[in-house]
DNA sequence: TTGTAATAGTTGTTTTTGTAACTAACAAGC
DNA sequence: GCTTGTTAGTTACAAAAACAACTATTACAA
């Protein structure tokens, strides 16, 4: 039509899009099922597991979540016994999040999981095209202040 | 923790999320405050927009969406008068649908603010980098029928 | 102090999505 | 003709996300 250069295929936000979703299909499926975890349970789960204790206002900071979706995935995660949750006596407003024995373990087996996931994923790509692929992804994922018309 | 080697933003379900997300923003602003459009509306705009006259079960098989959140953005998009529908004779099941006038001028819009978009979001790779990009993205993006433990 | 603003987190309400069940139309075998 | 199965699309209900308003606590300045 208009310009035949154009293809929705090409079109970064929209590839980017199918791609994510395509990607995270059966991993999705194997934290759900074997949890019962959604999506941002998920990366509360990856967050605690990885960085240590945080509170909620980091974890929705560093994965760019809403704090009431974080709010919402920490009480169910309490309520799951795989989170903890300590306030903090200097500053009563703060939550400090610890995963429990049964959370370490659920993240253990999804960190384990996901490394093997991942693999997979890039069986096919040269190290130099995985190399780029995630230093661009990176580059992409920095939240630009809009200007743009 | 665990492993040292593996960082959330190293994921690539994770890393491809956060870049789709990122990367669609501003653009998700634009469509949405011109034409009150969600993500599946914008969506069935470009099909139509570029592929011309689409049933909705080739849009949905196109695009990796569900039917019904075709059925409904189809419906919504008549209303505001950027669709028409027709049936076909030969097999009534079928409705074809075409961008009315309203409806192309908002895709030539939204396409060509599109593309300047995506200029601006490769501005600084190679074109090496984009075309290995894409190509990369266009393999992730192919739906694996599951097997994976 | 005390009043104002800021921050952490929660709760309530509205949108949007996901899922399953449904209607209508066709196809193919008997 | 009649079943039985399949496909296109819609509708109804449940799950999840988005958004706004709220409480509680701290910071800080008049």
């Amino acid at each position: 039509m208009s310009d035949e250069n154009f293809d929705l295929n090409l079109f970064l936000p929209y590839l980017l899009n199918q791609a994510a979703e395509a990607s995270s299909l059966e991993f999705q499926h194997i934290y759900k099922d074997r949890y019962g975890m959604l999506r941002t349970e998920w990366r509360v789960l990856f967050h605690l597991g990885l960085y240590g204790q945080l509170t909620a206002s980091e974890i929705a900071t560093r994965a760019n979540m809403h704090k009431t979706k974080i709010s919402r995935a920490v009480q169910k995660m309490t309520e799951r016994r795989f989170i903890t949750r300590a306030r903090n006596d200097h500053d009563r407003r703060l939550e400090h999040l610890t995963l429990t024995v049964q959370g370490k373990a659920a993240y253990d087996d999804l960190h384990a999981v996901a490394q093997r996931y991942d693999a997979a994923l890039t069986a096919d790509l040269t190290p130099a095209e995985r190399a780029m692929l995630r230093a661009v992804l990176q580059k992409l994922s920095v939240r630009r202040k809009s200007g743009f018309t």
